[in-house]
RNA sequence: GCGCUCAUAGCUCAGCUGGAUAGAGCGUCUGACUACGAAUCAGAAGGCCAGGGGUUCGAAUCCCUUUGAGCGCACCA
C-alpha cells in the first residue's frame, strides 16, 4: 500500500462519517498534471450522501483537513480536493529510502512466505523454441521475480511438453526418414525436419497418424524401443533448451515435464471414478461438463492413452500436495483458455476447494508479418536467431560508439537480450504481438537499451564524481529538488512500489516495464536540464543522490523484468 | 452455428478497473555535442478513441448492438 495515500485516506476519513479509510483510499487518484496537485480526492460520489454540491464538500474538506508532513496543503478545485506535497521534504524522504533500501526498495512482506507455483515456458520437446515461446518464458520469469519481491515464495516449474502423441509422430518419421548423425549434428532442427516431414507425408498417407498414435501407446506401456528413442530426443532437446535459458538468464526450480506424471495418473483416474465423475463415450473416457456450458473434458482416449488434461489435473494435485501453494499460475497463450476452464472445473468437481487458487494467465500470440507461427508448417522464427541477431547488432553499435569498452561480449549479450525481453514485456499481455525484425532490433526510444543506457550514464556521472559509493552519506537538501523535472523524478520513484504491486495483482509485467521507461525518460530530461557536477557541494551532493537513487531503481526495475543493467555499454 | 478476446495518431503501443485538456515511442520536418556518455534532449505536425444506441454529475474505460479481426468448440498439446 502506498503510505502517502494511506495517510491521506486516514485524514479524510476522520472528517467524514460512514466512510472507512479503505474506501477513501480506493478513490484517491493522481491528477493529470502536477499543478493540480500530487494526489486528488474526487468528491462527486459524496454529493448524493451529503446532499451537497461536490464543490462545497471539497472546499469544506480543504478548510478542515490537517495534513501531516510531507504534505503541504490541500486545495479545492471543482469537485476535487487536491493535495500537494512539500516537494523538498518528499524528495528527502524518497532519496533516503532508496539509498538505504537499494535492491529491496518497493519490496513488501505481504506475501507472508506463501507459496506461488508458476508454470511457465513449457516448450515442446522435439520442436523448436521460437519467438512464440518467448512470451511464456519472460512473463513467467518476471512474475517469479515480482512475486518474490512482494514476499511470496515462488516455485518455478517448466512443464515440458515431453509426452504425448507428437512423439509417436517423430518416432515414425525417424524410423522412416531419419538418421542418427543428423539428430546428433543439429538436434532441434533435425527433429523439426522430421516433424514437418511427418505432416507432409501423413497428408498423402493418413495411416501414418494411426502408426504415430500406436507408438505413443507403446511409450505409455513402457515399450523399451519407444522409450529409448523418446529419452534420446528428449535429452538432445533439453540440452539445446538449456543454452537458450542460460542466454536469457531464466531459472526454474523444477523441470518436471508431462512425462513426470506418467505413473501418477492412474490413482487420479481411480479417484475420478470413485467420485462418479467419469463417463464413457464412443470408447473414450470423459467428464461431462454440459451443466457448466462447456464441452466434455477427455481424460482417456479409446486406445487407453492419456491426454493433456489428464496430465494437467494430475500435476495440479501433485503440486498442491508437494508445495501446498496458495496460488498456481499457468502461463500459456489464450488459445488454451477453454482447456484450462475445463480442467479447473474438474478439480472443483473433485471437491478440492483450492480449485479457486488455480489461475490461467493467458497472453496474446506472436505473429510474423501477419502470419501465425507454426512448427508443423515450418514457418518459424527461431528465438536463437532473434537473440543472436540482436547481440550482433549491439556489437556493431558498441564498436562504433564505445570501442574501448572492456567486456564487449558480455555487454553485447546483456543489451541484446535485454532488448528482446523488454520488447516482449512492454506489450499488454493479452494483445497479439506482431513480430518484426525492425522493432526487435531497434534500440532507440522505449526500449530495453534505452533504459540500460540511462542507467549506464547515471553510473558514469557517479564515477566522475569519484565518490566512495560504499559508505557514501550524501548531504541531501530537498529544497534543491523542488523544480518541476526533479520533482517528477522523485514522484516516479515514490510510486515505484505501486507499479510492482499492480503488476503482481494483474499478473502484468508490462505495467512495470512502462513505469521503468517513464522513470528513464523523466530522468533523461533532468539530466539534460541540470548540471550535476557543480561547485556548490550541497547542491552537487543532492543531485548526485538523485542520480544514484534513479540508477538504483532502474537497475531494480530491470532486474524484476529479468534484464541486466550493465555499468557501461 | 455457439462461446471467448481484441479494435485509440501513418506504424507500434499506454491510458492507473468511471474522472479534470486522450499520452508515449517509431517514422516525417526543425533545432541542441570544445559539456556529466547524442543508444540522448527540445520543438512541430499528426485523433469522430471502429459505427450506433444506452447507463450518470462525468464514458476511450461499464451495458446493448452493428461491423471487422483473432482464437476456441471430443480422442493434438
Amino acid at each position: 500500500m502506498n503510505p502517502f495515500k494511506e495517510i491521506l485516506a486516514a485524514t479524510i476519513a476522520e472528517k467524514l462519517e460512514n466512510h472507512s479509510p479503505k474506501e477513501i483510499f480506493e478513490l484517491i487518484e493522481t491528477p493529470p498534471n502536477s499543478d493540480m496537485g500530487d494526489y486528488a480526492f474526487p468528491c462527486f460520489r459524496l454529493a448524493k450522501v451529503f446532499r451537497k454540491a461536490p464543490q462545497a464538500i471539497a472546499s469544506e474538506l480543504a478548510k478542515n483537513v490537517q495534513l501531516p508532513e510531507p504534505f503541504k496543503k490541500a486545495e479545492a478545485a471543482g469537485g476535487y480536493l487536491n493535495f500537494y506535497f512539500n516537494r523538498g521534504k518528499l524528495a528527502e524522504i524518497i532519496l533516503n529510502k532508496v539509498l538505504q533500501e537499494k535492491e529491496y526498495y518497493g519490496s513488501s512482506d505481504e506475501g507472508n512466505d506463501q507459496v506461488v507455483c508458476i508454470d511457465f515456458s513449457a516448450p515442446n520437446i522435439a520442436k523448436p523454441f521460437h519467438v512464440g515461446h518467448l512470451r511464456s518464458t519472460v512473463i513467467g520469469s518476471s512474475l517469479y521475480k515480482i512475486y518474490s519481491h512482494m514476499g511470496y515464495e515462488c516455485v518455478g516449474i517448466n512443464h515440458l511438453g515431453d509426452w504425448g502423441t507428437q512423439f509417436g509422430k517423430v518416432i515414425v518419421a525417424y524410423k522412416n526418414w531419419g538418421s542418427e548423425e543428423r539428430i546428433k549434428e543439429e538436434p532441434i532442427q533435425g527433429l523439426l525436419d522430421l516433424y514437418v516431414k511427418f505432416h507432409e507425408e501423413s497428408e498423402k498417407n493418413p495411416a501414418l497418424e494411426d502408426e504415430a498414435r500406436d507408438w505413443f501407446v507403446r511409450m505409455e506401456k513402457g515399450d523399451e524401443e519407444a522409450l529409448a528413442l523418446w529419452k534420446w530426443f528428449s535429452n538432445e532437446t533439453i540440452n539445446e533448451l538449456q543454452k537458450i535459458y542460460k542466454l536469457l538468464d531464466v531459472h526454474f526450480d523444477h523441470y518436471t515435464g508431462e512425462s513426470f506424471y506418467n505413473d501418477k495418473m492412474e490413482p487420479v483416474l481411480k479417484d475420478l471414478k470413485e467420485k462418479n465423475l467419469l463417463q464413457e463415450s464412443e470408447g473414450a473416457i470423459l467428464i461431462d461438463l454440459e451443466p457448466y456450458g462447456m464441452p466434455p473434458c477427455l481424460v482417456q482416449k479409446k486406445d487407453g492413452s492419456t491426454l493433456y488434461a489428464t496430465r494437467d489435473i494430475t500435476a495440479a494435485i501433485y503440486r498442491k500436495k508437494t508445495f501446498d501453494f496458495s496460488k498456481c499460475l499457468y502461463l500459456t497463450d489464450y488459445s488454451q483458455n477453454l482447456h484450462f476452464e475445463q480442467w479447473f472445473k474438474v478439480i472443483e468437481l473433485m471437491g478440492y476447494d483450492w480449485a479457486q487458487n488455480l489461475e490461467h494467465v493467458p497472453f496474446g500470440r506472436v505473429t510474423h508479418e501477419g502470419r501465425r507461427i507454426q512448427s508443423r508448417k515450418g514457418t518459424v522464427v527461431l528465438l536463437e536467431e532473434v537473440i543472436h541477431g540482436a547481440i550482433e547488432k549491439v556489437s556493431e553499435i558498441i564498436e562504433e560508439k564505445n570501442p574501448e569498452l572492456d567486456n564487449k561480449e558480455e555487454t553485447a549479450i546483456a543489451v541484446g537480450v535485454g532488448a528482446v525481453i523488454f520488447n516482449d514485456l512492454s506489450h499488454n499481455r493479452i494483445k497479439d504481438i506482431s513480430f518484426s525484425w525492425d522493432t526487435a532490433f531497434s534500440f532507440d526510444g522505449e526500449t530495453g537499451p534505452y533504459v540500460q543506457y540511462t542507467h549506464a550514464r547515471a553510473g558514469s556521472v557517479l564515477r566522475k564524481a569519484a565518490i566512495e559509493l560504499e559508505n557514501w552519506k550524501p548531504v541531501i537538501n530537498g529544497a534543491y529538488l523542488e523544480d518541476e523535472v526533479s520533482n517528477q523524478v522523485i514522484r516516479q520513484m515514490e510510486i515505484f512500489g505501486d507499479a510492482v504491486r499492480d503488476a503482481m495483482k494483474k499478473n502484468e509485467p508490462s505495467i512495470l516495464t512502462r513505469h521503468v521507461v517513464d522513470l528513464a525518460q523523466t530522468f533523461n530530461r533532468f539530466y539534460h536540464d541540470h548540471p550535476i557536477l557543480v561547485e556548490n557541494i550541497e547542491l552537487r551532493e543532492t543531485r548526485l543522490a538523485l542520480v544514484m537513487s534513479v540508477k538504483e531503481v532502474l537497475k531494480l526495475g530491470l532486474s524484476l523484468l529479468g534484464i541486466k543493467a550493465p555499468e557501461r555499454m
